[in-house]
RNA sequence: GCGCGGGUAGCUUAGUCGGCUGGAGCACCCGGCUGAUAACCGGGAGGUCGCAGGUUCAAGUCCUGCCUCGCGCACCA
């Protein structure tokens, strides 16, 4: 402790850049941690951000509240450790590469070279290191930046083959098939996230097609928007609940377009819901039937020979799925096994043949039909239009609008394809998923029960492998001579099993990790690489013990540091980082990987729309870092919403937020300051004074502000906690305290009121810091250090003291009053400087303590309390809705109008008397509250708080002391704004001439008093016109000049 | 289309178990106050609480449907 320092003005850019590298010299973050080392850890994992991106407002939000929730903890005595991440892999940074070098296709990367574009992949997602590690440290996220995790370092590479080889022995990984979409052109298939980028509305055609069943003359007819699918069908899929009806046609159409047809006579089956739709004969009705009787019925193919039958029993057949409808089409599905999400499910559970009639590049298949080998299948709609109406298999085709996704590079559109992909069997421990996922305690709940809990209810298989190149390759080797599968955990394992000569890659990436072949351990043959790398997300879920380099001799880190306390992202994590992290974590540990997760909300812009580059809308961090500060910024963005809620960034708002609260609370610890520098106070050594009640009242605030923010830090409402403690800095501390105090700190004197003043302001400013801290780190900070001399981030959270409610009550009415005694001036028209005689409080609680203040504040000269209620107040019966509501129930509104109606006291008699009755209804005590309310003709009004009714009287008679005392003030008030208009320090002294026209007497001592309060070295006080300066009150006039003396 | 979350004054927002006249802040207008900072206080104007039904003595609050915005899923035959 230490006597403080003066401050000066606030600049808030300057600040928080000064005491960067204070805590850059103090190396202040490793000694926060540290200082708690003996603490309860408290784990937090750092979700790794990609560096080849800038780093916008979005990430500030999601920093802040990683960063203040581990402050926050540190400060509350947990060890908190802050180790940084990188994301590195995957096929962002890809595709960035690869528009720089012009590279748009997987054969222009391999001619290229993958050594060479790996090299460029790895030293492009370094691109905005250096923005980031500006930002994190300019927003002050501390985090160890200079240890970080890295997806693609070889040790974290390895721990990840560790966690695949887990769920490899675990039998979890296998290979199969995945339908995705696929681009032939550039041979790579996306994720949802890319596809959304290319949807484009397209008319094509589409097509009604006949089956014709086999053991009965009758076809089913099915719609496709795909005429490139039919090769490859191989099932037709009904509702098993819908019903079906087979029609005869009876006559052709008066019209008809395009292809296709039917014979009179012929017999057609299809959902019951869409006949009128899509029939265009005419037709009578054979019969109707559930889906359920079409199963198992067989069909001919319509290319006979493209697929090959391959044992299947089900090919060819119809086959019940109840995921079926009757929005669109014959409520039949056409299936091709290998060209759609639902075909190739359904093909699997009920065993049709899985083969390509589409070859990697987009071309048909030889063997597929004659006319269509080796085409490109976008370019064949038309000719299997025709094949289909040649053969009379054709009912109808129809020009169909529907968005569709396209490449976003290419624009060409993408094949729903069915690719060869490596899975974790995630659907073995939906049961696992879900468990784990109800012990999280996530912020907010719904996201866990609602989003998140809907996505693991729905799991599916998780396709880890992608057909790329910049990645951690798939650990997966396999014997090209008996087809062993292996799956490699470990470098040393790598090259134990490498086959004699073959080189065994240092650097973990392709293409050198794809040179090793390994020895196979059943017949000594070439192992083969797979030649895939793995998803990117997977990098990320390996995060909790990948960053340790767990388990290759890392002592223990993992150990301590699992499961994760607290982790932290934007919503659009759910399915990404959330769901990885789980997912590994139950299929390698068995175990839940994270307590609690608190998902943020998205940023949207001031008009709240979506921030993206394309709209120009993006908030620059820097654009507020330098001109609010980063504290602003922060406390802006948490008092702006709930956390998970959508956040609408306004620049406007973080300029009131600096306005508000950060100039305020400058503005108090200058005010304290200044004057405990000029007077030595020393928090440690000054005596302590007596507290005033308005010492206590604050002290009382401040506990019951800090028992209110730790709740609502546990609670996750840090909104609330936030605007709770900036309503009572500017509000309570600011406007009421500090302006209430004012007086008390120019006594020259070592005044023992002072001296409470200064020990109350120092305890609420040193609280206020540490309370500011986790959110606003260098406010508080300087704050704290100047107050302290220690750094607020070593301090600890504070202890809430005793809550003194009936002060705050009291107080609140006290304020109330003050109000009041200006809204009753208003209504009689009298000024606010010219002092009443007296003012009387009747009834409420005991306000002695604060008369001085109420007298100050009312420009009373006496206030008095007033035993006889009814001199100036009477009762008022009001209806007490929720008690009359439950006895009266409909008659209410009648028992109302009755109460209303009555005459108060004759009903409050009544009901002493037991006896009051209105519309039937006895009115007890509890139906009703009592309220006071002023007597009309006086210069009063009632205020009602909690339960008791008080009114203010203010008496509106003059007389010549009062009029000397107020036009003293006013001229005063003059004389102050004309010292401020010269610039006078406050200890400058004055020379002072006044004149007054038509004014009343002003008395000597009043004469006295402005000349003390304006510190006037001379003055003289005339009768007559002056000069200078003028203004008029009260139909006085008065003239006055002012010269720094 | 399905799921989740929103829609309260020009803007940002609070609103508990359904209960007294729907509160604040910013901006605006009028007045007051001030050696008090980008301050403060009083008053005013500004509200179809997204719309329509329903339940209830009583709905911003509960129920149903719809509109609308955001997000996610599915856009599929």
């Amino acid at each position: 402790m230490a006597t403080p320092r003066t401050t000066s003005e606030l600049d808030s850019v300057a600040l928080e850049t000064e005491l960067l590298s204070t805590w850059q010299d103090e190396k202040l973050f490793e000694a926060t941690v540290e200082n708690r080392a003996e603490g309860e850890p408290f784990i937090f994992l750092e979700g790794p951000p990609t560096a080849n991106g800038k780093p916008g407002i979005h990430h500030v939000v999601a920093r802040t509240y990683k960063d203040l929730v581990c402050r926050w903890k540190t400060m509350q005595g947990n060890f908190v450790e802050r180790k940084g991440g990188w994301d590195t892999h995957g096929l962002p940074v890809e595709i960035e590469v690869q528009k720089r070098l012009d590279l748009m296709s997987n054969e222009a990367i391999e001619a290229f070279g993958m050594e060479e574009f790996n090299k460029e992949c790895r030293e492009s997602v370094w691109t905005y290191e250096a923005a980031w590690r500006e930002m994190t440290e300019r927003m002050a996220y501390w985090c160890d930046l200079d240890e970080p995790y890295v997806t693609l370092h070889n040790e974290f590479i390895e721990s990840c083959w560790w966690a695949l080889k887990q769920m490899f022995d675990k039998g979890l990984l296998y290979r199969g098939y995945k339908v995705l979409p696929y681009c032939p052109q550039t041979g790579t298939s996306y994720s949802s996230h890319e596809v959304a980028l290319g949807y484009k509305e397209v008319e094509e055609p589409s097509v009604y097609v006949k089956f014709k069943l086999e053991d009965t003359n009758a076809s089913i007819l099915a719609w496709t928007t795909t005429p490139w699918t039919l090769p490859g069908n191989v099932g037709l899929a009904v509702g098993p609940d819908v019903e079906y009806v087979r029609v005869r046609v009876t006559a052709t159409p008066e019209k008809w377009e395009g292809h296709g047809g039917a014979e009179i006579g012929e017999e057609l089956i299809l959902a019951k819901d869409l006949f009128k739709e899509v029939i265009r004969h005419h037709c009578e009705e054979v019969e109707t039937f559930p889906g359920s009787d079409l199963i198992g019925r067989s069909y001919e193919p319509l290319f006979p020979g493209a697929v090959d039958r391959n044992g299947s029993e089900s090919a060819w057949t119809v086959i019940g799925a109840d995921w079926v409808t009757t929005t669109d089409g014959t409520g039949v599905v056409h299936t091709a096994v290998m060209y759609g999400e639902d075909d190739y499910n359904l093909g699997m559970e009920v065993g049709l043949p899985a083969q390509h009639t589409v070859a990697m590049d987009g071309s048909f298949l030889e063997g597929t039909h004659s006319e269509l080998d080796g085409r490109y299948v976008k370019d064949c709609d038309e000719t299997i239009i025709k094949l289909m109406h040649d053969s009379g298999l054709l009912y109808r085709e129809k020009m169909y609008l529907h968005d569709y996704p396209h490449c976003w590079r290419t624009g060409h559109p993408l094949l729903y394809y069915a690719m060869d992909s490596w899975f974790v069997k995630m659907t073995a421990v939906k049961d696992k998923l879900l468990e784990f996922n109800s012990q999280v305690e996530w912020a907010p709940d719904w996201v866990g029960e609602g989003r998140f809990g809907e996505w693991l209810r729905n799991v599916k298989d998780w396709a880890i492998s992608r057909e790329r190149y910049w990645g951690t390759p798939l650990p997966v080797w396999i014997c090209g001579e008996c087809g062993k599968q292996h799956c490699v955990g470990s470098t040393e394992e790598m090259a134990s099993m490498a086959k004699e000569g073959s080189p065994v890659a240092e650097d973990l990436h392709r293409p050198y990790v794809d040179d090793t072949i390994l020895a196979c351990p059943e017949c000594g043959g070439d192992m083969k690489r797979e030649p895939f790398v793995m998803d990117c997300w997977f990098d990320s879920g390996c995060a909790s013990f990948a960053q340790w380099h767990h388990p290759f001799g890392e002592e223990g880190k993992f150990e301590n540091n699992f499961p994760i306390d607290y982790i932290c992202e934007g919503v659009d994590q759910t399915r990404g980082w959330f769901y990885t992290l789980l997912a590994v974590s139950t299929t390698v540990f068995d175990s839940i990987c994270y307590k609690r997760c608190l998902s943020l909300g998205l940023i949207l812009d001031a008009e709240g729309k979506k921030m993206s580059k394309s709209k120009g809308n993006i908030v620059d961090p820097w654009d507020h870092f330098n001109r609010e500060g980063a504290d602003a910024t922060r406390w802006y963005m948490v008092t702006a919403g709930a956390p998970w809620n959508p956040l609408k960034f306004d620049p406007n708002g973080v300029r009131e937020t600096y306005g508000k609260m950060f100039l305020t609370l400058w503005n108090i610890h200058r005010f304290h300051s200044d004057y405990a520098a000029l007077d030595g106070f020393d928090p440690a050594s000054s005596p302590r004074g007596n507290n005033t009640p308005l010492d206590n009242w604050v002290l009382s605030r401040l506990a019951e502000v800090v028992a209110g923010t730790t709740k609502q830090f546990e609670e996750w409402d840090f909104h609330k906690a936030c605007r709770d403690i900036e309503e009572f800095v500017v509000n309570d501390v600011s406007n009421w305290y500090v302006r209430r105090s004012r007086r008390r700190l120019w006594d020259e004197a070592d005044s023992d009121d002072k001296l409470a003043c200064q020990h109350t302001l120092h305890t609420v400013l040193v609280t206020v810091s540490r309370l500011m801290a986790p959110v606003s780190p260098f406010m508080s900070d300087a704050i704290h250090r100047n107050l302290v001399g220690e750094s607020v981030h070593m301090a600890d959270w504070p202890e809430a003291g005793d809550v003194d409610s009936e002060i705050i009550e009291t107080m609140a009415l006290v304020r109330e009053l003050a109000e009041t005694g200006r809204r009753i001036r208003v209504d009689a028209d009298r000024r606010q400087r010219l002092p009443c005689a007296e003012g009387w409080i009747v009834s409420g609680p005991d306000l002695s303590a604060f008369h001085e203040i109420l007298a100050e504040e009312l420009n009373v000269e006496i206030i008095s309390l007033e035993k006889d209620l009814d001199r100036f107040q009477k009762i008022e019966v009001v209806p007490n809705r929720r008690s009359l509501g439950a006895k009266c129930r409909q008659d209410l509104p009648a028992v109302l109008q009755g109460i209303a109606d009555g005459d108060s006291e004759a009903m409050l008699a009544s009901i002493e008397a037991g006896n009051l009755v209105i519309s039937g209804y006895e009115i007890g005590k509890d139906d009703i509250e009592l309220r006071r309310i002023e007597r009309e003709g006086f210069a009063a009004q009632t205020v009602q708080i909690a339960d008791s009714s008080v009114s203010l009287v203010l008496d509106m008679s003059d007389s010549p002391e009062l009029l000397s005392r107020g036009l003293a003030r006013d001229i005063t008030r003059r004389i102050q704004a004309a010292r401020k208009d010269l610039d006078l320090a406050i200890e400058d002294t004055i020379s002072l001439q006044v004149w007054m026209k038509d004014a009343p007497e002003l008395y000597g001592e009043d004469s006295a008093w402005i000349i003390n309060e304006t510190r006037a070295s001379s003055a003289d006080f005339k009768i007559g016109e002056g000069q200078g300066e003028s203004f008029e009150v009260d139909g006085a006039t008065i003239w006055y000049s002012v010269s720094r003396s």
